[in-house]
DNA sequence: CAGTGGTCTAGACCACTTC
DNA sequence: AAGTGGTCTAGACCACTGG
C-alpha cells in the first residue's frame, strides 16, 4: 500500500485522490466494489477523516466513485469514468484521445471590429477591436471542422502575434501561457448544410449535413474571453459528451 | 439578515446555501462583488468554519461563485449561474425553461428484443427484452423532434403500463416514480439528413439537415437505464449547453 | 502587516443499512 | 448492535493578496 508523503507539497487529500484514482485504473478495485471505509482509510494512510473526505467528495464529483449512505463507497462503472464528467475538452484533446493526430491550417489571422453578435458576446466598448481567426482542422491530417474564433484584442494581443502556433496545436493552450484560462463555455448546436466556403475547404458537398456550433467561453470569474462559430460535417465527425443530472 | 434553524430537518450548510443563492439572485449581491468572508459568515449565522466551507464550495461548483486565494469569493456572472453547470436537463424542463409548451405523442410503445447496437449499450443478457417508446415530441404543439426510446424491460416494466403518460411530459418523471434514477448521460451529436419517415412526421423536406443525437443513460451507480435515439431538425430547435472546464 | 482562502486535526452525534 | 456515510464543531497552521 503506497504511503502519503507530508515532506510532499502535494495537499494530502489530493495525494490521497491520485492513490485511489491509480488503484481503480489499475483494476486493483474493480466496478461496484466497495473501496476502504472512511474509518479504514483514516487507519491506513494516518489522516483525519475530514481529509479522506475531501479526497472521496472529489473523486465522487468526477464521477470514478459514488456513496450509499449506510452501506459504503464504490466504484463507478469503467464507462462513466472513462472522461471527467462535463469537461469541456478541447478538440485537440478529444482527438488524441481517440487516437488521432489533431492538426490544422490558419487561414487568416486579422484585427477586426466584429459582427454585433461577436461584440455582444465578447461584451467589447465601441472602440475595442477582435482577433479573428480562420481555421481548418484536421485529424491525421483529412480535415475535420471549419472554425472561426473571435478573441477580446484587449486581453489577446500577444495571441495575435502568436497565431501561427493555434494552427498546429490548441488555440487554449496558447491562450494559457497569456493568462487566458478557460473555465466556463455556453454552447449553442444545431444541425446545417455548409455554406459554399465551408463546403470546399472541407471537401464535402453542399448537401452534406452537419453540425454548427457556436460556443462562448469564459474564465472563472464569468469574463468572456473567446468566442467561437464552427462547423462539424456528419461524415467526418462527431461530439461525444458526457452529463451529469441537475440535483 | 436571515438566520439558520437549527429546529429545521434540513442541514445547516444547505440552509445557508439557499440564502446565499437567494440573495444573488435577488440582486443583493452583484456579479465580481465579495461576498462577505468565510469568518465575516461564521460569526453572522454561527456556525463553524467547516459548515461555511462545504456550502461556499458547493456553490463554486454550481458556477454561482468563484474564489480567489488571498482575495476573497465573488459572484460570478449571471450567465454563467442561469443554469447549473453541466446539468443533464430534460428536454421537458428545458422547453419550459424558454417558455414553451412542452407536450408529445406516442405511436409506439412495444416489447422488443433491440437491435445489437440497443443490446449492448443496455448491457442485456440474451433472455432479455427491451421497452420500445417512438414518439413525436413537440413545442406549444409544434413538432420539433423525433425521438425512439430503449428501456431495460427487466428494471422498467411499470414503465411500459405507463407508457401514455410519458407522451404528455417527460419521461424522466414516470421512470423516477419508479426509481429509476438518471445520474449520467453519455452523448453522442452529429450533424444529419432526416430518414423518409422523420421528414413525414417533422413536416420538414428530406434536404432539410437536423442533429442526430443517440444517448445513453446511467443511474449514480453507472448501471444503464435508457437508450435513445433522436432527431432535431436544425430549423426547429438548437441545443444549448453549459460547461466547465476539466482540472 | 492584516485579511483572505487552503489544508488539516481530533473529536462528536446522527441517519441509514445490514445482520 | 455494529458499521457505514452525513453533518458539525473548535480549533490550528499555511500560502497568497493587498496596502
Amino acid at each position: 500500500m503506497p504511503t502519503l508523503e507530508r515532506s510532499n507539497p502535494l495537499p494530502l487529500y489530493y495525494q490521497l485522490k491520485e492513490v485511489l484514482k491509480q488503484q481503480i485504473h489499475a483494476g486493483h478495485l474493480a466496478p461496484h466494489t466497495a473501496i476502504p471505509s472512511e474509518p479504514e482509510l483514516v487507519a491506513q494512510y494516518h489522516v483525519s477523516r475530514a481529509t479522506v473526505r475531501q479526497a472521496l467528495t472529489e473523486l465522487v464529483h468526477e464521477g470514478l466513485l459514488y456513496r450509499q449512505h449506510g452501506r459504503g463507497t464504490f466504484v463507478c462503472e469503467p464507462r462513466v469514468q472513462q472522461r471527467t464528467l462535463s469537461e469541456l475538452t478541447s478538440l485537440t484533446d478529444e482527438l488524441r484521445q481517440r487516437g488521432k493526430r489533431p492538426g490544422g491550417l490558419l487561414f487568416i489571422s486579422e484585427l477586426v471590429r466584429g459582427s454585433q453578435t461577436v461584440r455582444e458576446q465578447l461584451r467589447l466598448t465601441d472602440e475595442e477591436q477582435v482577433v479573428r481567426l480562420e481555421r481548418l482542422r484536421t485529424a491525421d491530417d483529412a480535415p475535420i471542422a471549419y472554425e472561426i474564433d473571435y478573441l477580446p484584442y484587449p486581453r489577446a494581443g500577444s495571441v495575435y502575434q502568436r497565431a501561427q502556433e493555434t494552427a498546429e496545436g490548441s488555440l487554449y493552450s496558447v491562450m494559457a501561457t497569456e493568462g487566458l484560462s478557460p473555465s466556463i463555455a455556453e454552447h449553442s448546436l444545431k444541425g446545417d448544410l455548409p455554406s459554399a466556403r465551408e463546403a470546399e475547404l472541407l471537401r464535402i458537398s453542399p448537401e452534406t449535413a452537419g453540425l454548427r456550433l457556436a460556443s462562448t467561453v469564459f474564465d472563472d470569474t464569468g469574463s468572456p474571453i473567446e468566442y467561437t462559430e464552427a462547423f462539424y460535417p456528419g461524415s467526418l465527425y462527431d461530439f461525444r459528451l458526457t452529463l451529469r443530472m441537475a440535483r
